[in-house]
Order: C-alpha cells, then structure tokens, then sequence
DNA sequence: AAACGCGCCAACCGCTGTAGA
DNA sequence: TTCTACAGCGGTTGGCGCGTT
C-alpha cells in the first residue's frame, strides 16, 4: 500500500506554529480531548494535517510538558536507558516525567552521544584487542586521556591514594606531559605532547582492572560505550586506583561512574 | 559591520504497528 | 485473510541564533 503524503492536499500549512495557532489547538484539545487528530484540524479550524497538530501537542503545547535544560540526573538515565534499549526514544522519554522522545532525542545526537564519543576510541582499541599489552601501548587519541591525580590540575587533600604498584617515576613522567599550559585548554595539555602520551606512561595498575572494566557486557543495542558495570564484573584493586578523563565537562563522567560503581570512589574535587 | 560556520531544536517525512471492517 | 485508516515512532532536515573571523 502507498499511503498519500501527510499534507498533500494544498492549502494546508507547514512550518513553524504561530502563538494564535497554538491558542486555537490548545483551546481545542480543552475543550473536546483529541480523539481523532486527523480530523482534529479541520473541526478546530486550523490549515494543518492531524499529524503536524499532534506532533505539536505532544512535543511542546501538552501541559505536562517540562521546558529548560536537562539535568544531570536525566542525562544519565538517558545514557543509562540508551545503553540498554537503543534509540527507543518513546520508550525511554515514558521514563523521564515531562520529556518527550523527540526532545530526548535531539539531546542525544547534539550533547550525550558526543559526550560519550570522547572516549570511544580507547574503548574501541581495546575491544579489539585480546592483550592486555596491545591495549596499554595504544595511542591516546584525539583530546581523550586518562590522568591520575598527580596531575597538577588534581591537587586536593581528598586524592586517593595511587596505586601500590605505581613507582614515582611514573607519576612524573605522567605529570610532565600534562602541564596546562594554555595552548588546550580544553584537553588539558599541549597539543603536541598528546603523541607522546601513551598508556605506556600510566603507572602500572593491575590489569584485570582494565579488562574487566572494558570488556564488560556490551550486549546493549549501543556501540559508544559498555553497558554498566557493576561490582561483580569489575575487579578493582585492593587499594582504590583513581583514573581520570579530563576533558573538562566531557568524558569524565564515564571514569566517575566507573568509579562509584566500583564503590571506592572519594569524593572527587570540583574543577 | 558583514560574512561565515556551526550547533541546536522544532518540525517534517516516511515507515511500521495495530485495530477495525 | 486482506485491506484500509490511523497513530506513533525514529531518522532527518532546515531555519534560527550565536560565536568567530
């Protein structure tokens, strides 16, 4: 079956909603419900197809709609839902009171997936790796990196305590290739000493902290990032081992939940 | 001040699912 | 069982606003 276009007809409207047509579907639904939203726009009188009116009540005018910027919690109920249920928006704005699926929606492809893309080629290089070592000799990419709290940027009385396995030559080798110096501040370092940071330079930790962490369940409809980890399947150290993305507002979050889903997470300082 | 590029988001398009005849 | 109409869903687009050059 072909189905006609949705406003084939002529004379009907498309495009943005003016306020008196938006008064004119509001005082409508009031008044009558919206039982039938093809024939919604004619009996309101309105020159639009049913689609565009419902699509309009449902994504802006409804009143139980909540405008304004998503919180942190929401954002990570959306990378928390998507991680499990894909771009089943509908499905996932049913559980986010006041968001619709195209506002969740919109949020994903311009912030969250972006966001979570910050570390995916890490989390890339090392799923297809089977060696540990292959993936600790891998190159950072692009402005992603991992730091420890010997970074300069990290000074706060409420630092962990490293690894036992990390030698202080470590930590300076990783503290020089680190220093703010302005020219990224977005990243945190210099540009040109990005290649010359490398997982080599980590201090050592235990392994199986990597490749539990990494290769957890990935069974989610997601490629950007593993589904959530939880304290069975990652086997932390004995001693809390802190790794950290700092790209400002990007990035981070991952290794923060990583952290709180380890349960040895201090409480970390704001930058 | 103008031109340009880019990000955001409201709205559209086309497909699928479902109910009813 | 098939056909039709409709609602709903997810992908995509286009215009607007803002920042940068």
């Amino acid at each position: 079956m072909v189905r006609a276009p949705c406003c084939e007809k002529m004379g009907l409207k498309k495009g943005p909603w003016t306020p008196e047509e938006d008064r004119i579907l509001i005082n409508y639904i009031q008044q009558y419900g919206h039982g039938n939203w093809r024939a919604l726009p004619k009996q309101a009188g309105l020159l639009r197809c049913g689609k565009s009116c419902r699509l309009r009540w449902t994504n802006y005018l409804r009143p139980d709609i909540k405008r304004g910027n998503f919180s942190k919690e929401e954002e990570e109920t959306i990378i928390e839902l998507h991680e499990k249920l894909g771009n089943r928006w509908s499905t996932i704005a049913a559980r986010l009171p006041g968001r619709t699926d195209n506002e969740i929606k919109n949020v994903w492809h311009t912030h969250l997936k972006k966001r979570l893309k910050q570390y995916q080629p890490a989390l890339n290089t090392k799923r297809q790796s089977t060696e540990i070592s292959e993936f600790d000799t891998c190159k950072l990419e692009e402005s992603y990196l991992v730091n420890f709290p010997t970074n300069p940027r990290f000074e706060s009385p409420t630092c962990p305590p490293v690894s036992p396995q990390q030698s202080s030559s470590d930590i300076s080798s990783v503290t020089e290739s680190s220093v703010v110096t302005g020219e990224n501040q977005n990243t945190g370092i210099k540009e040109e000493n990005v290649d010359s940071c490398s997982w080599e330079t980590i201090p050592e930790i235990d392994e199986s902290f990597w490749f539990e962490a990494l290769s957890a369940d990935n069974s989610g409809t997601s490629d950007d990032y593993p589904a959530t980890i939880t304290d069975q399947q990652l086997q932390f150290p004995s001693e809390p081992v802190y790794a950290y993305g700092w790209n400002m507002d990007d990035g981070m979050d991952f290794w923060y939940n990583l952290f709180i889903k380890a349960g040895e997470l201090p409480e970390l300082p704001e930058f």
